[in-house]
DNA sequence: GGGATTAAGTTACTTTGAGTAAGTAAGTCT
DNA sequence: AGACTTACTTACTCAAAGTAACTTAATCCC
């Protein structure tokens, strides 16, 4: 049959690719939130409806594969948290929308949260740095910006933005552990220690 | 030959174990620190100078072993950061020397803490709480202990605590893979943080 | 003192999963 | 029509986790 669609092994020239990177990408994502983090890449692959090369030639290595769903995690991260984090506008309340909507954006991809901080056994934690880069950046970029705004040694921008993308990622997993605690009230705790550090605030 | 050290292959009865686990964990941290995160359950063995089923026998899977290291790693780190942490007495600076004495540890157990802090392939990400747990527990008693002492409500112990410690390593992770800059000055930078909070000391 | 027993190992396997090489069908170009 | 290209597949290799089954030396007991 001369069907263009139906057309299955060995494919043409000029053909379009039946699954892009993309697809590839939202086939791991759905079978790691249905199967769990730990899924073979021909899990992945029968997911897509190819095979294991095609797989590789899309993605690439396993930590390649790590690091895009990393990336595409994080951006949904910090798109999901849109404005609550501008410049001049900051402050406690802010904070802990903030930080509430990393909770629950976690919470909602658990399963890939857990697979990209997980590392690749090869390169082990490092990869949980890569991970946390496209999260520390726009943190880093955000802090500067508002310590410049007030006048603040803008510095320690890049430190600060290691250490809070550190403790929100940590909360977040030690939270998804956990048996039922509403995130907004782990966000305001977490917002409390952020905004006014260990000693609290001057009175209370 | 009736010579008792000499015997090699097929042992005793009563005959006391060559290796106990606490020389396996020795070798597994010996290989480690010398291969990289990479090594696996084989190269441990030959380092400690048995074979393979002798490692599980002692240790028991992969994942028990990360564990098992982490216990140490972590033990060490609480031990080395010794009583800068101590209830009554914190202040800034402590709190600052503790982070530093941290970051130390952390850069002279730089694999062995990757390896750790890497996870386990299958359990991934929850290696890692495992792994913080150890550091968070001393940690949300002290922090308890201290609000308690201040009249300040303690019920954010555990909160603060996973906080913390995931500040701190994801901040020894970064520093660790950075060019070089003195751990005293991120020390410090981080203990403003949780010291001040973000907005900083009210004059300065 | 010479078997039965048992502790402490080893060798040799199975299994699983990452990554790759080589083959094959459907199209395009001339 | 035949040469070439592309998009895939099948079928491998290789490494490493984990386990089963065997081997040897000491001890126990008579």
């Amino acid at each position: 049959m001369g069907v263009t669609g139906a057309r299955r092994p060995g494919r043409p020239a000029g053909g379009q690719l039946v699954v892009d990177r993309e697809r590839v990408l939202d086939a791991a994502e759905r079978v790691i939130a249905r199967e769990g983090a730990g899924v073979s890449i021909d899990d992945i692959a029968i997911e897509a409806g190819v095979t294991k090369p095609i797989v590789y030639d899309r993605v690439g290595s396993r930590s390649e594969l790590a690091d895009a769903l990393a990336e595409r995690l994080a951006d949904r991260m910090v798109k999901a948290a849109g404005d609550t984090l501008m410049e001049g506008s900051i402050s406690e309340e802010a904070l802990a929308r903030f930080i509430e909507v990393n909770l629950v954006t976690v919470s909602q991809n658990r399963e890939l949260f857990l697979y990209v901080t997980g590392g690749s056994t090869e390169q082990t934690a490092l990869g949980r740095l890569k991970v946390a880069e496209r999260s520390i950046d726009p943190m880093t970029l955000a802090i500067r910006a508002w310590r410049d705004h007030f006048a603040a040694d803008p510095k320690v921008a890049d430190t600060w933005a290691a250490a809070i993308v550190g403790a929100l990622q940590m909360v977040a997993i030690w939270w998804t552990a956990q048996s039922e605690r509403p995130a907004r009230e782990i966000a305001r705790q977490v917002a409390d220690l952020l905004w006014n550090g260990l000693p609290g605030r001057p009175e209370r």
